[in-house]
DNA sequence: TCGGGTACCCACTCTCAGGTAAGTACGTCT
DNA sequence: AGACGTACTTACCTGAGAGTGGGTACCCGA
């Protein structure tokens, strides 16, 4: 595994959730589990435009070791697995969410513009 | 410099403010501009244990091109520069702080400790 | 039989954030 | 004279995060 996480010792609250959504697509990840509840495999990956399989799984089980999200495997003849969000994955979506109001509002701002993004955007 | 920063595209707000607080000292920085309103070069070294000039200059030059802190020089023999966050900054903080409860909230759930964090002494 | 789908694992490569250590110019303290 | 303080700049190096591209085991439809 990458580095099996560090979980401290911290400077702060904020250097502890940082090390936690610390990760390319691990926002995106908590984003796109929040939207949808449950995701399978495939459909994350269609939903992050971008991301590896090998930096999906990653994140994927890093988070699962953070306790953010909860991998139920369905013992079927094509795999079937699904991801979702437990009570701290919520919670951390949330303490996020106002970081992503200032984000899209400096994003006006500036006029940056957004990622072409799929079919199945988040909602934002 | 580093990269000179991406701003954008971005796939949500939280992207871009992540883009932004991207950088093992930048929340810190953060965290000690509000507290202290302002700060010299040297007191924010000295408040940081652990970093180094190259990637305080260097974060606190990203920082000011991203419109997050206000950079006073006084010319004076002894050099002075006073750091100070701009509404933009100060709002990023306000953002932040639910994100440092969480963290927070996350340290004492799994009994995580708090680098010692003196103010002016290294205890290496 | 071939291609496509599921959910992964593994080895290799490479980029760049961050660390280390030195130098600059000027002044005060000892 | 030399150490220490201010606020930086510059060059070099390392390591972890991320990308690339392959393989696995199984099944389904054409």
């Amino acid at each position: 595994m990458a580095k099996s996480a560090r979980r401290g010792p911290y400077f702060c609250g904020i250097d502890a959730a940082m090390d936690v959504v610390a990760g390319k697509w691990k926002p995106l990840i908590l984003w796109e589990l929040n939207n949808y509840g449950t995701r399978r495999f495939a459909e994350l990956r269609r939903g992050l435009p971008g991301v590896s399989e090998k930096m999906l799984i990653q994140h994927l089980r890093e988070m699962e070791e953070d306790g953010l999200v909860h991998r139920e495997v369905y013992r079927q003849v094509p795999p079937k697995v699904e991801y979702s969000l437990t009570e701290q994955g919520v919670s951390l979506n949330t303490a996020l969410s106002s970081l992503g109001k200032w984000g899209t509002e400096r994003m006006r701002r500036m006029g940056a513009e957004k990622v072409p993004a799929a079919v199945d955007e988040p909602v934002g």
